[in-house]
RNA sequence: GGUUCGGUAGCUCAGUUGGAUAGAGCAACAGCCUUCUAAGCUGUGGGUCUUGGGUUCGAAUCCCAACCGAAUCACCA
């Protein structure tokens, strides 16, 4: 039984005898001891005070007495102002750590019977992705582990933007400068060279732009008005019409975006249950629009676009169909969620996307809600913080652009010259070499981006890079390999592990809590949608063994029951920790 | 202006339903490799938790206001 809660109902009991009154839920407050304090437990017991009618220490006392009388689990008190702290008995926490080290995937929760999508990643397949779609990927995926791991049935989902006037632009450009350049003719990767006519084309705009302007014209009109500008717009008709030429070039070029994006996927060990695309789904919604027509929700204007009215929940108006009656993305978003429930029986349907969508999301569930969706509120917005640079946000115009492939490939580099720099690995292939170095390069990247808070805006500073020293992915990495080394030896001396019941030392009993907090940790974290909270734990319970390793000799401990139990605890750290890491898509080597 | 979110050590970040003397890492300084891996451990210094009120036994945490910062409020996606 979970610790505080066997000394939250022994202290329903102690309080009703000894008061002779029910005290009520609220009244019964338990907490883990500080480590600065001896115990196990602490009870508060300032509200109780209304009951018991004497002073914080002496009610203390008195429950403290019951306490330790009643209870076999309860060894010891003491009394600090108004915090009774209990420790607990050595067989108490022993048997805990029994029923940890016989579990062979503690932390996973049995299945809920829940089913949740996940939408992430999302792109668009004009350039490749960067550091803020790093960050949206490593979210969305762990997010979806973490959900497993609290025992929902999870679907993972990209939604691609594959159409629109940006798509139009590279291949414009492709079109009038490339001579035919191939993914294969260049050597480029297929979205790194779409990206490259993406910005030949602003440029080659730019500098129309400014013809225009020196010529004697505003720059708003100047822009609107561009020829390279109006042939995209020209090509983004024939596009919607099915011109056959423009529809294949638009294929090809988006094959070789779709050939780039999966290998930094794989790379980053991201993957998808289904795609969507958005030249598939941009239609959905309008048949909704209808509806909402029809029930009052929506109007329509003079010039025929249709809108929501959302002034009285403190929004604004909401455009659904321009008067030309074409949808606009909010439309497909109504249409996309609406297919979604209607497809797969969810009960909740996540969007990993960037928090300058706050407002659109907002509206999202408003509109749904008005339209008697009884889902509307099943939808949550998953809303995370930009990655920014010292020098402030990223800005494609400025080259400021972190790359996501260059940026796994420096973290890859940089675990390479560290490992060298420090002679590990010595006694590897090359291959064997090369895939820790890929393990702890993309771990210092993950955990780096995932220890944060979602919500927060983080800062990223390409010049002292990302660290290997503290907290950080390299350090739980570390801390696996140097257990795994261990037990290695051990089994090397034939000194099996063996849960002994040996007496534990107080930084046992210490570790022997964090293992146990880890499932309710898993359910907490899934609450939140905060993978965060999981590195964060992982980050002390690393840190703790560390501190055991340097306290007490494991291999060379004489007592033979307590070596063989240490192995089973330090086994025990080694299996938490790589299914916490897990749920972050970091993977622990054996030896580093 | 409206809405949403943030403000904790020099820097990057933790901080459970309100609890005891606010914690890590980096950076700085001082120690520890003949030992199970030093990507480690130990110690020192570093704080008006943006500010001002309120709620109460008790506030970084909850409420109100102000200040600073971010995002957003398109017939873009």
């Amino acid at each position: 039984m979970n610790p505080e809660k066997l000394i939250s109902s022994k202290l329903r009991e102690a309080v009703s005898v000894l008061y002779g009154q029910n005290p009520e839920e609220s009244m019964l407050q338990t907490q883990a001891t500080r480590k600065e304090f001896a115990g196990d437990i602490t009870i508060v017991v300032f509200p109780l005070l209304k009951i018991s009618k004497k002073s914080p220490e002496e009610t203390s006392r008195e429950i403290g007495e019951f306490l330790t009388s009643n209870s076999n689990e309860i060894e010891s008190y003491n009394v600090v102002k108004g915090f009774l702290n209990i420790k607990l008995s050595n067989n108490y926490w022993l048997d805990i750590f029994n029923k940890i080290s016989l579990s062979n995937d503690w932390g996973q929760h049995p299945s809920s019977g829940k089913s949740v999508m996940v939408e992430y990643s999302s792109p668009n397949t004009n350039k490749p992705l960067h550091l803020g779609h790093i960050r949206n990927n490593l979210l969305g995926w762990s997010v979806a582990k973490l959900l497993e791991a609290n025992g929902h049935k999870v679907y993972k989902v990209n939604l691609v933007n594959d159409r629109g006037i940006h798509i139009c632009k590279s291949m414009l450009a492709w079109q009038k400068t490339a001579n035919g350049e191939t993914p294969a003719s260049s050597g480029l990767k297929g979205d790194h060279l779409v990206g490259k006519y993406y910005v030949i084309f602003n440029n080659m705009l730019k500098e129309e732009v400014n013809g225009l302007i020196a010529s004697g014209m505003e720059k708003e009109e100047a822009e609107k008005c561009a020829p390279l500008m109006k042939e995209a717009q020209e090509m983004l008709v024939k596009w919607e019409k099915g011109d056959e030429a423009v529809v294949n070039l638009w294929k090809m070029m988006n094959s070789w975006v779709y050939e780039g994006f999966d290998e930094t996927y794989k790379r980053l060990g991201v993957d998808f249950d289904k795609t969507y695309y958005e030249s598939q789904t941009y239609l959905l919604g309008k048949a909704l629009v209808g509806d909402g027509l029809k029930k009052g929700v929506f109007y329509t204007k003079e010039n025929g676009s249709v809108w929501c009215d959302l002034t009285p929940d403190g929004l604004d108006e909401k455009l659904l169909l321009r008067s030309d009656g074409t949808s606009v993305y909010m439309t497909q978003d109504l249409g996309t969620a609406h297919q979604r429930f209607s497809e797969y029986s969810l009960d909740e349907l996540i969007y990993v996307v960037g928090n300058e969508q706050n407002y659109h999301f907002q509206v999202l569930k408003h509109i749904l809600r008005k339209l008697g969706f009884g889902w509307s509120d099943s939808i949550f917005h998953l809303s995370y913080g930009m990655v920014e640079l010292p020098e402030g946000k990223m800005k494609s115009r400025e080259g400021t652009v972190v790359d996501a492939d260059d940026l796994i490939a420096n973290m890859v580099d940089t675990a390479r010259e560290t490992s060298l720099e420090l002679g590990k690995l010595e006694n590897l292939s090359e291959e064997e070499q090369n895939k820790v170095f890929e393990m702890l390069g993309l771990g210092a990247l993950k955990y780096f981006i995932i220890k944060v808070d979602p919500k927060k805006t983080m800062l990223f500073d390409p010049k002292e890079s990302i660290d290997f020293n503290g907290n950080t992915g390299p350090f739980i990495q570390y801390t696996h390999a140097r257990i795994k080394s261990i037990l290695r030896k051990a089994s090397e001396l034939n000194v099996s592990p063996g849960f002994s019941g040996a007496p534990l030392i107080q930084k046992e009993v210490e570790i022997i809590k964090l293992l146990n907090n880890f499932p309710e940790k898993v359910g907490e974290a899934g609450e939140a949608h905060s993978p965060a909270l999981i590195a964060n734990y992982a980050y002390e319970l690393a840190k703790e063994f560390n501190q055991y390793y340097h306290e007490v000799s494991i291999l060379k401990e004489e007592n033979s029951m307590a070596r063989s139990q240490r192995l089973v605890l330090i086994d025990s750290i080694a299996r938490v920790l790589s299914k916490a890491m897990g749920i972050l898509g970091i993977t622990l080597p054996e030896r580093m």
